[in-house]
RNA sequence: GGGAUGUUGGUGUAGUCGGUUAACACGCCGCCCUCUCAAGGCGGAGAUCACGGGUUCGAGUCCCGUACAUCCUGCCA
């Protein structure tokens, strides 16, 4: 049977790096193992649900790389039809029923003291019983009547009160839970008659044809409640791989209003992320290769995938919202700059271009007679970035004249030695003469004019440094000269004089 | 309150059928390299393997209990 597996968000916000790891292992499962992977938006919550999001989501995942869906997008909305109908084949069968209790009204934001509260009172003298509904017996033909006669109900699935439902979970293994313990839950809403969650879900999983459902660890317990669906329905049960959960730095969850934009996966891609780092990095929260590798290409990921390295506890994604360059986690910083430094030249251009471009840094020749020095400028400064955004930031001056002079920079490398007001424009004449312009004859001319002037040759490549390119920290001295260029680096450094 | 799941250095992880000084990566510190900062090389600090019992010649690995954390317990998804 071929493998079929969905990645099931619902568009009620940006995609959350938990969320997006789920995909990317759903996406790795199915094409490791040849088969289908698709996609379903849980667009239900008509309240919460935006096009907006959707459309988020679907950047996202085609940020990601995880954008080739093999089938069509499935928007949850459009099947409540097909929801309401399962629901009301459960209730003719008698394996739900109408609960005519009349709908309570609660504010969103009680319900969790609410459950609490409750649960706390229903535990009392003789225990929670669900099976108390007095509708829950009602016999078909009375309740047919009283529907047909407009009296508003919710469907109930009726669940036994003897026995306990288990399901073998491919990460978490073993799990049992008694029926005692889950309620008669609402598959259709009073009213309305909407689909809920857990029927939408089900029911759309057997349309789908899924075989594997792989989400997160916090529907591990209400799955139960869905293989009871299953079973009603008399479909047969997918098999279940429940992902660990990704926390904040307090073990809390992590959630956008708490910890804004580091839990986006949109920030990852604004803030100059390589796709393929991310992915790794994101591969590696609560799984690890059994040959322990961790910079894997997706090849590699697809190679060494296996759900049995995905473990069972929760994994923090460590970041400080009070550091701005611990803004997120460290090690996806540090995989970022690896890639950044190590990754083909010809793959790391395309991704750069955009970067550039918004920046107004971007030349027509870069694709033409310049192509050569571009390549030979990044690989030169990469080796010191962590993010793209590093390219049009600290190192725009190797694309452009107009570029900030940093001021600790300037204090430490210009202001720090009056005589370079003299020195800079006489070192500029003399570079200005060196033919030809390579590194080591630029090089062999700072150097002998340092021993004419008395000077430490150190003094005058910091100050050219700030010079040049207005940064304290860069790639080493003669590079940067020949990379910048005769012309333009002797302006600059007739300019930095009138810095000291 | 009930149920489920988990707990190895600051973080991510490895620790096979229980067997010597608990391994790796990130981060941190130092040294080397050096024109700066990285990278790289070398070295270091940091874990009584949540805690308490038990089984055993021997437990991070097995058993019981406790604590803590997370999730579920909703006519949210």
């Amino acid at each position: 049977m071929t493998v079929r597996v969905r990645f099931a968000p619902s568009p009620t916000g940006y995609l959350h790096i938990g969320a997006a790891r789920t995909a990317l292992f759903n996406w790795l499962f199915a094409r490791q193992r040849g088969g289908r992977f698709l996609l379903r938006v849980e667009d239900t919550d008509l309240q919460r649900s935006t096009d907006e999001s959707t459309r988020s989501i679907l950047e996202g995942l085609a940020w990601l790389g995880l954008a080739d869906y093999d089938e069509e997008i499935v928007f949850q909305s459009r099947n409540a039809d097909k929801h309401r109908a399962a629901a009301e084949r459960l209730v003719k069968e008698g394996k739900a029923y109408r609960d005519f209790t009349p709908k309570g009204e609660r504010a969103d934001a009680d319900v969790k003291r609410e459950i609490a509260e409750r649960a706390r009172s229903a535990s009392g003298a003789e225990g929670q019983d669900h099976r108390a509904n007095p509708f829950r017996d009602l016999p078909l033909g009375e309740s047919e009547a009283r529907a047909a006669a407009g009296e508003p109900y919710a469907v109930r699935l009726r669940v036994a009160s003897d026995g306990r439902s288990r399901f073998t979970d491919m990460v978490y293994g073993e799990q049992v839970r008694d029926y005692s313990e889950i309620e008669d839950l609402v598959l259709l809403r009073s009213g309305d008659l909407s689909p809920l969650y857990n029927l939408s879900v089900v029911v759309d999983d057997i349309e789908m044809g899924i075989t594997h459902v792989i989400r997160g660890q916090d529907h591990l317990t209400n799955t139960h409640k869905q293989i009871l669906i299953y079973e009603a329905l008399g479909a047969s049960t997918p098999t279940f791989a429940h992902l660990p959960l990704i926390l904040a730095p307090n073990k809390a969850k992590l959630s956008k209003r708490k910890h804004g934009e580091v839990v986006s996966l949109t920030t990852y891609r604004d803030r100059g992320f390589v796709p393929a780092a991310f992915v790794n990095f994101l591969a590696l929260l609560g799984w690890a290769p059994e040959d322990g590798s961790e910079m894997m290409t997706r090849e590699e990921l697809l190679g060494k995938f296996s759900p049995e390295g995905i473990h069972r506890s929760n994994a923090v994604f460590n970041f400080s919202d009070t550091d701005p360059r611990l803004w997120t986690d460290q090690k996806a910083l540090w995989m970022n700059a690896e890639y950044i430094r190590t990754m083909p030249l010809g793959e790391l251009l395309p991704l750069l271009r955009p970067w550039m471009e918004r920046a107004g840094l971007w030349r027509a020749g870069y694709e033409g007679e310049e192509a050569a020095w571009l390549a030979r400028t990044l690989d030169l400064i990469r080796q010191r970035f962590y993010t793209l955004e590093d390219f049009t930031g600290q190192g725009r001056a190797y694309f452009a004249d107009d570029f900030e002079f940093d001021d600790a920079a300037v204090r430490k490398n210009l202001k720090k030695e009056p005589r370079l007001a003299e020195l800079l424009p006489r070192l500029a004449e003399r570079l200005e003469r060196v033919e030809p312009w390579t590194v080591e004859a630029v090089e062999a001319e700072l150097r002998a004019f340092a021993d004419d002037e008395g000077v430490k040759a150190g003094l005058l490549i910091n100050a050219s440094r700030t010079a040049l390119t207005g940064q304290s920290v860069g790639p080493s001295m003669f590079d940067v000269f020949d990379v910048i260029g005769r012309e333009r680096s002797a302006r600059r450094l007739r300019e930095a004089a009138r810095l000291v």
